[in-house]
DNA sequence: ATTAAACCCGACTAAAATGGTCGGATTTTG
DNA sequence: CAAAATCCGACCATTTTAGTCGGGTTTAAT
């Protein structure tokens, strides 16, 4: 079906909660979740990836909670996606050692698909979440 | 993980086999699934469903088989993974009828990631199954 | 006609990924 | 020391995906 994970989909929206909070105000997991309804636990732990990841910072402590680390532009959609899911591999040969066809001279589409797959990061890597914040505007993707 | 499911792989193995076969020659879904190594009644499933999509003839019979049906140029990735996996959906309310959230006024990333589901498609019905055959070189995704 | 080889198709099972829960530990504030 | 938060691994439930099975239809060759 090729759609991203609820996590993911979390993730998004509790950075840009997080990015139309008054600036470096430290905002609690539950604050969210109880705002959008996921699961404390979940959220909690979504927010835990994103600290280790650096793209938030964590408070610890009763009064504790999480800031933005960066600043909206300069977190893109793929690192988002990429902390929470892992990595993006839109088929199952894309590293050559964890793909037994390609070693068996079988897999017919192992190199076109890393091109694929380089467009397609480029494309997430394109997105900020500044960009998502904005609404950003209807644009056109064009080949060069 | 956000990647392609097997059977669109599958897919995409098989018209890709097609495509480099002489034109007009019956292939059987067998032949492709011996090849390849992928299971038999698999293979035809998917083969059946792109038959039924138009991308592919199916020939009834015995000495049947099936047919590109159109161009490689014709055939878009997009194409391709609706046929075998349903509608991209990047995020779960991406219609507004079956989004929960949209009604009650909570998710915060509904109309940012309809630009970016349309964007996304864009991106996909940009290759098509030639782009795929030819090895497509490595191009560059730009905004406008 | 009969048989064989292919397509056709829905229902089922098995395996894997995802979503969500639980229990408990650590850190900081008051 | 108690409360409130982050932290974290182990676990279970649900959903999706992958694959199997059994039976049907169409066509070509004998």
């Amino acid at each position: 079906m090729l759609r991203l994970t609820k996590k993911s989909e979390y993730g998004i929206i509790a950075l840009k909660y997080m990015l139309n909070q008054p600036p470096d105000s430290i905002i609690r997991a539950k604050e969210i979740s109880d705002f959008y309804h996921i699961p404390t636990e979940i959220m909690a732990k979504i927010m835990q990836k994103l600290a280790r990841k650096g793209i938030i910072k964590s408070c610890q402590g009763s009064k504790g909670g999480y800031v933005l680390a960066k600043d909206g532009a300069q977190i893109s959609l793929s690192e988002i996606i990429e902390t929470i899911d892992g990595p993006v591999k839109l088929v199952e040969c894309m590293d050559d050692d964890s793909c037994a066809c390609t070693q068996l001279n079988y897999c017919n589409i192992s190199d076109p698909f890393k091109v694929i797959q380089k467009q397609f990061t480029q494309f997430l890597s394109g997105i900020s979440l500044a960009d998502i914040n904005n609404e950003l505007e209807i644009q056109r993707v064009v080949w060069h």
